[in-house]
DNA sequence: AGCAAGATTAGC
DNA sequence: CTAATCTTGCTA
C-alpha cells in the first residue's frame, strides 16, 4: 500500500476534508507502529474563514498554515492538548483540514499505554486531543512535510457508507458554516 | 506588563 | 460545571 502523495492535499480544503474520511492515518512511532482510520473531520478555510487561526493573519503558531499543502500542523490547544491538522490547498491560501476522530486499526496496545488501560476502544481516539495523545503526536512532527515524516497517510480502498455534514465543534465564530464531515454511524466520533 | 480567550478534556 | 495551563493579541 503506497502513501496518499501531497498532491493530494493541494486540492480544495473541503474536498480533502470529506475524502480523508475512511483513510488511514499510520505513525511509525518509537514504541511502535500505529494506525488509525479517519472517521471524523473538520475544514478551516484561511483568511476569510473567523474560526481559522490564519484568518488574524501570520503567527509563528500558525505559520505552517501559510506553506505548501501537505505538511503537519500541531499545536496546543487550551495550554493543555495537542490538535493535529494537515495543510491544504494552493500555497497562498492557509488553510487546514483537522482531525477530530479515529477507529483505532493497528498498534492498539500503545494506544492504551499512552491513553490508559480503562480508556473503552471507542473513546481512545475521540477527540482531536485524545486522537493526538492515542497515536502519540507531538510537537516534533509541526511543520513536517509528508513524504519525509514518521506521519502518514494510506488508502486501503475503504470508504464510509454514507458522509454526515454538521456545525463544527468548539469554535466561538464561524459557528453556522458546516465544515465538519464523519462517517455515519460510527460509533469511534467525538460526539453524536 | 497585564489580561482575556481559545479548533479540549476529565473529573467532581 | 469547572479546573488545568500556555500562546497570542489587545490594551495601557
Amino acid at each position: 500500500m503506497e502513501r496518499l502523495k501531497e498532491d493530494f492535499f493541494k486540492r480544495d480544503t473541503v474536498w480533502v476534508a470529506r475524502e480523508l474520511i475512511g483513510k488511514l492515518l499510520c505513525h511509525e512511532s518509537p514504541a511502535g507502529l500505529t494506525i488509525g482510520r479517519i472517521v471524523e473531520t473538520e475544514a478551516y478555510l484561511g483568511k476569510n474563514d473567523p474560526a481559522c487561526h490564519a484568518a488574524r493573519g501570520l503567527t509563528k503558531r500558525n505559520a505552517v498554515m501559510f506553506g505548501p499543502a501537505g505538511h503537519h500542523y500541531v499545536y496546543v490547544s487550551y495550554g493543555v492538548h495537542l490538535c493535529y491538522n494537515v495543510t491544504t490547498d494552493r500555497e497562498e491560501l492557509p488553510a487546514a483540514v483537522l482531525l477530530r476522530a479515529l477507529e483505532p486499526c493497528e498498534g492498539i496496545p500503545f494506544m492504551q499505554a499512552r491513553r490508559g488501560n480503562q480508556v473503552a476502544l471507542q473513546r481512545l481516539c475521540a477527540g482531536p486531543g485524545n486522537l493526538t495523545r492515542a497515536m502519540g503526536i507531538t510537537m516534533a512532527q509541526n511543520g513536517e512535510a509528508l513524504a519525509q515524516s514518521v506521519l502518514y497517510y494510506q488508502d486501503d480502498g475503504v470508504k464510509p457508507p454514507a458522509l454526515v455534514t454538521t456545525k463544527r465543534i468548539g469554535i466561538s465564530c464561524g459557528q453556522d458554516l458546516r465544515l465538519r464531515f464523519y462517517w455515519q454511524g460510527s460509533p469511534y466520533i467525538s460526539r453524536k
